[in-house]
DNA sequence: GTGGTCTAGACCACA
DNA sequence: GTGGTCTAGACCACG
């Protein structure tokens, strides 16, 4: 997983972490029980503080996204992609998601562009058709 | 114009403000040329400082979603959902788009269910189709 | 001398108004002497308020650029382009033109794209040649 | 870099520092990368208010001349002076200079005297030859 | 009446 | 430490 952040970026670093891993999960980069490097180590590549990781580490933790072990260190937590209730609790990706359709729209996007940039971007996640390939489909 | 903000929401209140009128536009509650409450009536309305409203028109003019006026106040951009250069001039809602996707889908969330979720919202967009109807499409 | 508003520029009305007539007399459509439309017939063409285009005209008065008689109205100054004293009054346009050759550089116009917007503006201007016709060159 | 305000213009004080921000790079004094003053800092050293300062950084970073970024504060932006898109956006510095120009025309200065100031003020700006010399023309 | 500017102080998020 | 947000009130410019 190789992270890029922009660091002149409005986006905090610690969100843009966030959003690099949740997109890994996604596209099957970083399959379940995936390790990601440790707080420190990721620290010193990203040449960011040690603190920031951590932020964004917990954050990933609260969402249900990882686990943290005091020994074998963050892994991609195993229920990923799995509805599970914890990860289900968040449904406000919809509203935000609205938002940003809309955005699109307004900015005169026309309707079919965004629907086949949609189309293309969950083609490119994995996350779901390893599931069907694995337990034949929910 | 009803517009309901979340003061406790984690979002800037500006920016919910800016994101309900988005919304507005595209849905077709807001048409072209469509007036917006005075930022100090906005203001009243709302319970919130007029400067807070301040911020978020000027947010929606510099993205050319509006237009003010001293003496009429603030409208919805003629343009607006037309492709013009200064609307299409920011295309970053492709990868905030794409983060968003994958934390559904990480969440468990069938692509099956976001893809439907995403049609639903753009037909609920009337914004496109308006034109369609009225001038064949300028 | 036909005047193009734009009623939602963040530029005053006014300003546009006092704009548009000195760019007129500096590309000769408005000659010393001319006559501009009373302030009420202009304010009923342009669809403002006759304050609006008081204050215009007004400004150009201070400005030393027209003349206000209350019989034959507004007319154009007839020292207008002869660098007495009190049109010389105000040498304030060279450190608004600096910032404004600056900020196009910033924006990475080649300078000599600059100088020959600037040479060509100033081509397009008369009033210093009437001159040189009329009495030989200063 | 020092900024010299006049607060008894009537001239935006957010504006007069945007114009000296800009006029300073054009010139050479804040080069691609150079760092500016924190907007407390610089609210202190102009005995202003640290919003006014924040406003005027604002306009900057939206008109693409300057980063702001959480940690290190606001520095030039590494483009400005490239005609990258972002920074051409804005085209209209055209007609504003052509006011100008019909300004001091009508006030009666020759136009060899108008075109040997834009001359001097061109050459006085630094940032287009420096590219020129240090790497040739990228 | 409208929006724009400046000031001021408190609080929070980020690194 | 940095910048960002929200609130608040006064004053001005515009139409």
């Amino acid at each position: 997983m190789q992270l890029l952040l922009d660091l002149d970026s409005e986006v905090p670093i610690y969100q843009q972490i966030r959003d690099r891993v949740v997109e890994s999960v996604a596209d099957g980069t970083l399959g379940p029980g995936a390790s990601l490097p440790s707080t420190r180590q990721c620290a010193v590549d990203l040449a960011i503080n040690f603190h920031t990781v951590n932020k964004a580490y917990d954050l990933l933790r609260r969402e249900g996204i990882i686990r943290i072990n005091r020994k074998s260190g963050a892994v991609i937590h195993p229920d990923v992609g799995r509805a599970t209730p914890e990860l289900r609790a968040s449904e406000d990706w919809r509203p935000r998601l609205r938002v940003l359709l809309a955005e699109a729209v307004v900015r005169g996007v026309p309707e079919a562009e965004v629907a086949a940039y949609v189309r293309s971007a969950l083609d490119g996640f994995a996350l779901g058709r390893a599931d069907e390939e694995k337990d034949g489909g929910d």
